[in-house]
Parts: structure tokens; C-alpha cells; sequence
DNA sequence: GTCTCCCCTTAACAACGTTAAATTGACGTA
DNA sequence: TACGTCAATTTAACGTTGTTAAGGGGAGAC
């Protein structure tokens, strides 16, 4: 009884929030489980399959449908929230994120188009459209976590930065630029 | 007489392309320079500051006015595919550049929107357009090296994945991106 | 000729990911 | 009860990495 993949992956989200991804180690992981490093190697092919098993377990605990059925459109926004909020409770979260293996996408639950796509919506463009929201999201939370390494610090590199612009609310900027892409994709859409 | 922080840079630049970010090694660079690994550190605070050199060189490579003067969205969308084309110009580039300090961004080269901001246009909503576009590029295009680690030849991990929509004609479906992205942004700039 | 300062080397360290081999413990079978 | 099996872990070790400390060489200034 004992240790599985998920346990190992959820270790290493837990320890992320305390060293962050440069202090990462499999000992510090096995450490935290009671365990020597090499036996991690029975369950995990590598270093590199573990942090994809940690990307998947984050996206598992995202996964969550919205507390009551949305019309289409808010449910692509709730989700792009929740995609956001999911790396950001997790330091570094958008660079484990980033990059990683994914199966279908959907961008987290049911394709909220699926309704549309059955009354006759081209489901190449709205994948496209899912697609585009996104790599915004992953895009700004990334850059987001550079300047913020965990919500509310801001790194100290950036003090006293040029372009201060950049650091402002950094919440309202997301909603800003999450209202324009969500605004194009509705006219992109349209015109089909 | 010799080795400023930017030969090195260019050097880890150039060997990117032939190991990757994870067979990066200081020593490695080193022996391209014909120097031992501790030398690099006389340059440099550590390997860190070393890759935002490169970021930072990168960038600047991208840096280039448009051949000819553009409009103003035209400038934004040749700037977004230069940004686009600079991370796909080295292996693992996308990883390399998101999350680097960047002064004031200007999206590459003046800003584009400086003629209308003098006009009146609203410099904080022209911002926060500009980095919306930016952070689409950054995430669109790390997803793409995921899948792509060099143009053209697909990761192992992708052959023959589920949901093969992903894989479609990247290059089109960046343009597509692109398109949603500045249609929201033309219209959220117009609302104001 | 010697001082000084820049730039580099040699040597070494602790820590890392990873592998090979030995060890434990639980279970089914005789 | 004894034996074999097999999954799960440990002990030990290897090569490599980023990084530091200490020292050396060589050019130019006094």
C-alpha cells in the first residue's frame, strides 16, 4: 500500500509553493514521502514525467464545471478564470504548465460549443477559438508569475521598473485583455 | 581583449539550436569560447542572468523597423509575427523568453500606437492592447515549440496523439489567432 | 622594475538526476 | 512450515552540473 503516481505529482505540487521549480529536487520529493529518491523511479520514468504528471494533476483539480450552466461565452471566460487561477495558486505554476502534454483540449470540461457545433457550428473555428484564448491565458499568467512570483509579491527585479504600466492591477489587465480576445472571437466567429 | 556578456550570450544562443535548453551547460558554452566554465562568472552573476542575456539579445534581434512604414495595425500584426518568428529561431526560444525581464515593451521598436496616443488616444488602453497581443504570441508560440521543438519536425510525444486539430497547419492557425486577437483589440480601442 | 588591476585557470564542493544491485516484506503454493 | 515470487524500496555509486575560492599571467602606469 503505498505510493502512487498521483501521491508523488501532488508531493511536488505542495513543495512547489515552498522552493518554487528551480528547488525542485527528487530527494526534497522523497523526503516529503518518506521515502529515498531512487524509489520514485519505480513509478516515474524521469524527472520530466513528473512534472507532466504534475501539470495534469493541476489541470484535473481546474477542471471544474461551473456551479450553474453559463451560456457559451461565459463559460469560455469562466474557464479562462479558472485556467488562470489554477497556475497562479501554484508557484512557477505557468511554467510547469506551460508546454505540456495535453490530450484533447477543450479548455477544461465539456466543449462549451458543443451545443452550437451540433446545430451545424464549425468546429474547426471553435477550436480555434479555444485555442487562442488559450495561449493568451497561458501567455499573460506566465508573464504575470514573472513579475508576481506568488500573488501579491512582486519579484525584485521589477522594483522601481521602467514601464511601471506594466505592473498595474494586474487583474483588471487580465479582464481587459480576456474582454478583447473574447470580443474578437465572437465577431471572428460570426463572420464565418 | 575579449568575451563581453554579449559573446556569451550569442554563443549560448548558437548552441541552443544544437542541444536544447536542458543540454545547456556553462561548460559547454565555455569550451565554444575557447575558456574554461568558471571564466564565464568574471561576466556574469550567474547562469540565470546569463539566460535573460540571451533573451534579452534575442530580442533584440527581432528588433527591426518594418521595411516600409506601416499602419498602425499592420505595424502591430508585423511585430506580433516578428515575435513569433524570433522564439521559432531557436530551439526552445518560447521557453528562453517568457517570464524575462523586459523594460518598457513597446511590443518590439517604437511604439506603434505612438502617433494616435499624441492624438489622444487613451496611452494606457493602447498598452494594455499591446500586451494582450503579446502575451497571445508568447503562449501560442511555447505551445507550438512543445509540439514543434524545431519547425517542421514534430516532438515524439505528439505522433499520433488524439485531438490532431492541434497539429493542423501551424502556421495558419497562428494568423487565425492573430486575426481574433487584433479584431477584439481594433474594437475594444474604438468602445473606449 | 615593480605595482595594480583585469581576466582567466586550476582545484574543489555540494547537490543533482539517474542507474545497478542488493534487500525487504507480503502472498500464494507445496 | 518452508519456499519461491514478485512488487516496492534501499544502499551505493557515477558522472555532471552550477558555483566558489584561490592563485596566476600579462599589460599598462608610475
Amino acid at each position: 500500500m503505498g505510493l502512487t503516481r498521483r501521491d508523488i505529482a501532488r508531493a511536488g505540487l505542495k513543495l512547489l509553493n515552498e522552493v518554487g521549480l528551480n528547488g525542485l529536487t527528487l530527494r526534497l520529493i522523497a523526503a516529503d514521502l518518506g521515502v529515498k529518491a531512487p524509489a520514485l523511479y519505480w513509478h516515474v520514468k524521469n524527472k520530466q514525467e513528473l512534472l507532466d504528471e504534475m501539470a495534469t494533476q493541476m489541470y484535473a483539480d481546474a477542471d471544474r464545471e461551473p456551479p450553474e450552466p453559463l451560456e457559451e461565452w461565459d463559460a469560455v471566460a469562466y474557464r479562462a478564470r479558472a485556467l488562470r487561477r489554477m497556475m497562479l495558486a501554484h508557484r512557477d505554476g505557468g511554467k510547469v504548465f506551460a508546454g505540456t502534454y495535453l490530450g484533447d483540449l477543450s479548455l477544461v470540461g465539456e466543449h462549451p460549443f458543443r451545443r452550437s457545433i451540433d446545430a451545424g457550428l464549425d468546429e474547426r473555428r471553435a477550436g480555434q477559438v479555444l485555442f487562442t484564448v488559450y495561449s493568451f491565458v497561458v501567455g499573460f499568467t506566465i508573464e504575470e508569475q514573472a513579475v508576481y512570483p506568488m500573488p501579491g509579491q512582486l519579484d525584485e527585479r521589477y522594483r522601481g521598473a521602467p514601464g511601471g504600466e506594466v505592473l498595474r492591477n494586474v487583474d483588471d489587465r487580465f479582464e481587459d485583455g480576456l474582454e478583447i480576445v473574447l470580443g474578437g472571437a465572437r465577431q471572428w466567429l460570426g463572420q464565418a
